[in-house]
DNA sequence: TCAACTCCTTTCATTTATCAAGTCAAACCG
DNA sequence: CGGTTTGACTTGATAAATGAAAGGAGTTGA
């Protein structure tokens, strides 16, 4: 269902999702028409699911990327979930998660300030640890 | 530095990378060309960091997304982080933390028995807490 | 006021993408 | 075996996007 060619299109459009399908076609052995036909199928597939960019997010203000464990005391999560749904500006994931709590929140602050302020209201709904991000 | 319409143009990308600069530049009131020249000053400013594709892994056969919380026992970190270095296959991120261990380890896995094997290999150089993720 | 700059638009030549056939090989089936 | 079907690719023509150059409007500062 997904031979060689086709993960190495995965490969190529992984490093550079605004190469040309010529460009693509020439590094994969096809020509433009048969590599655009093989992305066309990937989209259909579900296996590509978007086309997106990396953003810097220290030069956009975000100095601070955190991970914070949840636990909640109760077994109602929606105070939480409400909670997090007016802060997404700051939230970049909330995986739900089995082990140790209950939720990880992938977050990041332009300040401790806005880190201190969110903890404080999120402490409102459920108990949490910090980790900081300090690399990769 | 960064005006309102730079923050469209951000936006308008990380929903669709692969759109056309003609298009793009309608979205945001301006020629394709005026918008090819932001986007190309965002590139050299660093805040654009690359294209690239969200692939959506469970159809890759990744069914397992997980977190690992590393506790190094020594001081000495190189043995865990040569470990990891032979296991990127199954390694998304290894972020450097403060708070509650050394490493966070963002991971995916074909299946519990690769899982299980690489959490054996993974004891020999540390200790770890395993989170599975089940949701978003 | 003038010059230098920035940012944008317009125009046009070039490149790229897209659509419609057409080719080829493997698989299927009477 | 021969014929048909199917899937994946190539070729060729056309439409669309891109990139470069020229120029205009607004801003800044001497």
């Amino acid at each position: 269902m997904l031979d060689n060619t086709d993960q190495l299109i995965l490969d190529e459009l992984s490093k550079n999702s605004r190469i040309t399908m010529k460009e693509l076609g020439e590094k994969v052995h096809l020509t433009g028409q048969a590599a655009s036909g093989r992305v066309a199928k990937l989209e259909d597939n579900g296996l590509i699911e978007g086309y997106t960019i990396k953003v810097n997010q220290t030069k956009l203000g975000y100095f601070i990327h955190a991970f914070i464990t949840i636990i909640t005391q109760s077994t109602y999560h929606q105070p939480y979930l409400s909670f997090i749904k007016t802060q997404e500006a700051y939230i970049i994931h909330n995986y739900k998660i089995s082990g140790d709590g209950c939720y990880l929140l992938e977050c990041k602050f332009p300040s401790n300030k806005a880190l201190g302020e969110f903890l404080e209201d999120l402490n409102k709904h459920a108990n949490y640890k910090l980790s900081i991000v300090i690399n990769k």
